[in-house]
DNA sequence: CCATGTATCTCGCCG
DNA sequence: CGGCGAGGTACATGG
């Protein structure tokens, strides 16, 4: 940890933070503050006390006691500018973008603690059970979808958009699968209109199937209005494939992740 | 600042943790960890530099060196439990929640500073600009949709769905109004459908406009096709609109923001 | 660089 | 408690 102070005097925060805050270190400040954002919104935040992260890529968050997402935030930030108001005894943080140009400004009455730090993180997240696994557990084995099914294409582009899987039943019909994992009213209307532009293009009965690991009653009354179909796929099975594909693509080139501090 | 302990040894900090973790502390530790997740999807992230983060009201996030969102996460936990590995000299802290069935591990090879606060922050984030405010700049000045536009209901239910604002413009002809601050195609067909309800109600020429902020060449084809109209609204008029309405609805009742520690 | 679509989305609101 | 829609959405991916 390159620099730990609790209650810093201004001028020793505004030292520091004009030193590190524009450079890849991690700077953690708890303090009383109030807050305010303009650009694509406006947003006004009285005072409080919150920790306000600065990370490494220049991102800068202001979180407060509760809640997963910050009160108020930066993805990634232009330029930081620091100064003290001497007549209202303030430090001032300044974090400015453009495109879009916005600006958050942070007002600071006090400061509990000031650290300083760079993190050392090479590790990928490996995540496993999102749509894409879906897409890919079907392919590798349609009969979680229904016996006899064949996958002619994936992502087939059509005028009305991108077919999921695009594929032929036991009978030789064509089926367009749309695979969602939180289903709503508006996957239903993508899956009509593509069912209705295959049908333009191949003639037919065509089958529309929506794939997900759940489903609403109300979701499920608009599929059957539209003569349309669902199969609920499980979660488990789609991870367990995903492991499967994983693992034989691994192969003898994993030595496992490397660290070095 | 109830606790602040540099390079603690694992059982202080698991003494730390298990008294404040389940409290309404704020908890904030630096160290080397590896996570895992498993629930809705499944997750896992090899060891490396973080700041993890237990709020107040139980949710706890999972940063790393950069990047505005967490790494890992759990917005609201049910249960968390430490323990040491004394086999693997980890430190282990699980973060488990039903409803869904979900868990976070979080294994700890090093501690460089732990953190424990209590956090007050009464005040409320105020937001002007979001897609309500557009809905309330159009009935407020109805103008900066059209001119002579007069504006009928907001929020009319149809069996498509509630339409955002109903009007009639200067030939008395109905327009139906969809407000969206990223439109996109659903955003057109949603739009669609409410004209065609519409037209099966009153019959007759409907309008149909979508207003927002901001458009793609691609919506706004999709939009000329159907014979839908599209208006652009500055974000600096409804943020001036919502600021007027405000401070209308203040007046002496606004002793502004009340704050003790 | 913009446009598209997903997310362990989160969060608030409303039934 | 579940469904629905918005978000200063953020973020990755593809053009």
């Amino acid at each position: 940890m390159e620099k730990l102070i609790q209650n810093p005097d201004f001028s020793e925060a505004e030292e520091i933070l004009s030193e590190y805050l524009k450079r890849e270190y991690t700077v953690q400040i708890n303090g009383l503050c109030a807050v305010n954002y303009q650009g694509r919104a406006k947003s006004k935040l009285d005072r409080g006390e919150r920790l306000v992260i600065k990370k490494q890529d220049s991102a800068i968050l202001v979180h407060g006691p509760d809640n997963y997402q910050p009160k108020n935030w930066q993805p990634e930030v232009d330029s930081y500018t620091v100064e003290i108001d001497e007549e209202e005894k303030h430090l001032i943080l300044e974090a400015k973008r453009t495109n879009p140009e916005e600006v958050v400004e942070i007002r600071f009455e006090e400061i509990e603690l000031l650290t300083v730090d760079q993190m050392v993180d090479k590790s990928e997240l490996k995540v496993s059970g999102d749509e894409v696994d879906i897409h890919e557990a079907i392919e590798e084995e349609p009969g979680i979808v229904e016996e006899e099914l064949k996958v002619i294409e994936r992502e087939k582009e059509t005028p009305a958009g991108f077919i999921d899987v695009f594929a032929r039943d036991s009978d030789d019909s064509y089926v367009v699968i749309e695979v969602k994992r939180n289903p709503d009213y508006n996957t239903v209307l993508q899956l009509q209109r593509y069912v209705d532009e295959i049908e333009d293009e191949f003639k037919g009965g065509i089958r529309g199937i929506l794939v997900a690991p759940k489903m609403t009653d109300k979701v499920l009354d608009y599929l059957e209005e539209r003569d349309l179909e669902f199969v609920d796929v499980e979660m488990a099975d789609v991870i367990n494939s995903y492991e499967a594909i994983d693992n034989s693509q691994k192969g003898l080139s994993d030595f496992g992740a490397d660290y070095e501090v």
